[in-house]
DNA sequence: CACGCCCGGTAGAGCGCTCTCCCGCACCCC
DNA sequence: GGGGTGCGGGAGAGCGCTCTACCGGGCGTG
């Protein structure tokens, strides 16, 4: 603040070389003489010199910076903002997608700044402030299917990717997982493991995914001869996986078999379980999704089918780095297998 | 891409004006004509205008970000990197943080970048960044008693406040919680349930809360005649809670009740006890710490000393706001009250 | 009515950087 | 030895904005 920072002009006063060739030295562009490199490194040293980020970016128009957003699709009143963060925050999901970007995003030197849009107000803040230049780029995670952000992202014309195919179609690049394939997985191993009768507790059905898991997992079961399965949906939380599995077990007293579409309603639906005198894996026998941080931490583990995150998040990442460089210029999609990590819930 | 962005330039053209009236109804300063005003924004409108940030922050030495900065003590390898973010947002406690820090920070137009710091190496970059002029300040979450960045921050006297006090003095303003007035709490409700045999799980000892909540918690019992406590450390996860609490139980079976310094500990220390054939609350009263998500979606729901940490993360960010705007420039503490919250655990 | 004042506007100087263009100089080839 | 060739370095024009002058004119005042 009383000083003055120094800036190139006194760096290559310093040095007795001209702007140009000390910035070639801070960017290494373009041979410049040894002796003369570390004649400005010492007296970068000596001034304690540190670019200026905005005039830099004044020039390249590219920043350090991508926008991370997690999007709802409500317009929920502005007060729930911050509970809708915390909210988020509560599902060991969002970490792990923050740990793969963060982790791509780091050698490149870039850093991401989070934003909320569940509100149409919200929304238009992120497109704003790409538009202004905050951020090269957005990577989306929407936590509803017809997330309107998308598609105001491409008709912007703005670098983004998204996890998970958006609700209706948008040019944009995505990773997403063979979610299907899960629910599939899923089926098997509690068919292999003799379970009979079999339910599920589905995410929230407006969320593409769950329907696929739930899709998946119903094709096989029809495949091995079983027409019907009871179907509770969740909303992807502990509590709402407690409920649902309560009033599954409320209908069918008989169940030994349940696919939960995420961990952490599995965890719910354990606990459940247990409160109503069923042993598990014994009695009835429990597969979440994810393979989040709770599946080992719960008791019994989970067995799970897992979703590999961070690899899809870093991913990501990599393609929005893609469009933003222009390496890439037509949208793409990458898709990730999902696995089944066995442990004790079934 | 295609099409240069409209600049101050031209939307002063299409208006008739000068770049200099454009710019004041942009930014609402001093007197300009209501019609002049209204013809400037429809001249904007027709352009499309969105003033570049690059540009802006080039001349007022300000940007729109501060950085939110989770940081460790360790140096720990490059390639635990995201694994360490991961591992942070496993704990909702950092999920309440970027809650309490949006809601403040997004009605000032503001957005958090968010880094981590375990490394040397990221620890500088952090300094880097914001001597770059990449953010106006630093919030920082330690998990460390003894993280270094506080002191480099304040040695480069770059605007920053923590959450929680410092293990060395530095000259930052910080929030933090009376957590010995938390073990008090908790201690003296264990007692009013009539616990006799009382033993706890701390935090990890290198973290100055964890300190602390076991001294109230262990002043409270010496006072009222309890001089022995068994402890057992853990390290904030349900994990450790776990391994704290069969260790507590295998020395003291007839314990009856447990203070654990954090929810996700009581968890994993309500897991073993069960495990181990104890009802909790009946046999073994159990007290968190945090009120986090957990202690209501866990079973039984938890009896925990609420941390208040949104509202602390949101006086973090005003701390910060007040410092770089420069109305605050000496150092300065808040301190919040833990309140007990009972529940079922005890 | 002359004077000063404020109001509403313009002009233009930077902010600190990058990058294109140009220039000088050694070097090499014929 | 003349003329390319290429490399290392400098000069200077912006990037798009804010902000400090400054200026013209309507108005209240003595």
């Amino acid at each position: 603040m009383s000083r003055q920072a120094p800036t190139l002009e006194d760096v290559a006063r310093e040095a007795g070389v001209s702007r140009a060739t000390v910035s070639r030295v801070v960017n290494g562009v373009r041979n410049v003489d040894p002796g003369i490199q570390d004649l400005v490194r010492r007296a970068i040293e000596r001034t304690g010199y540190t670019p200026n980020q905005a005039a830099r970016q004044l020039v390249t128009r590219r920043t350090t910076t991508v926008a991370l957003v997690v999007s709802g699709a409500g317009d929920s009143s502005d007060t729930e903002q911050n509970a809708f963060a915390t909210r988020v925050f509560a599902d060991p999901f969002f970490g792990r997608v923050v740990g793969g970007v963060v982790g791509r995003l780091r050698p490149r030197g870039m850093h991401p700044v989070l934003m909320f849009a569940e509100t149409p107000e919200s929304r238009q803040e992120v497109v704003s402030y790409l538009r202004q230049g905050g951020a090269d780029g957005a990577l989306v995670v929407s936590t509803h299917h017809d997330d309107p952000l998308p598609a105001l992202l491409a008709d912007a014309r703005l670098p983004a990717v998204l996890f998970a195919r958006p609700g209706r179609p948008v040019p944009l690049s995505y990773v997403d997982l063979a979610h299907r394939e899960g629910g599939r997985l899923a089926a098997e191993h509690l068919l292999a493991r003799g379970c009979r009768r079999i339910a599920t507790v589905t995410g929230p059905l407006a969320v593409a995914a769950s329907q696929e898991r739930l899709a998946g997992f119903r094709d096989t079961l029809a495949r091995h001869g079983d027409p019907y399965v009871p179907v509770a949906e969740g909303g992807f939380t502990v509590d709402s996986g407690m409920s649902a599995m309560a009033s599954l077990l409320a209908q069918h007293p008989d169940v030994d078999g349940v696919f939960t579409a995420n961990d952490l309603m599995a965890q719910g639906a354990i606990q459940v379980l247990r409160d109503q005198g069923r042993r598990v894996p014994r009695d009835v026998a429990v597969v979440g999704f994810d393979d989040s941080s709770v599946a080992v931490t719960c008791r019994p583990r989970l067995t799970t089918v897992r979703q590999p995150v961070e690899e899809m998040a870093s991913t990501m990442a990599s393609l929005l780095d893609d469009h933003i460089a222009g390496r890439r210029t037509d949208a793409t999609s990458v898709i990730f297998d999902p696995e089944l990590v066995v442990r004790d819930s079934a």
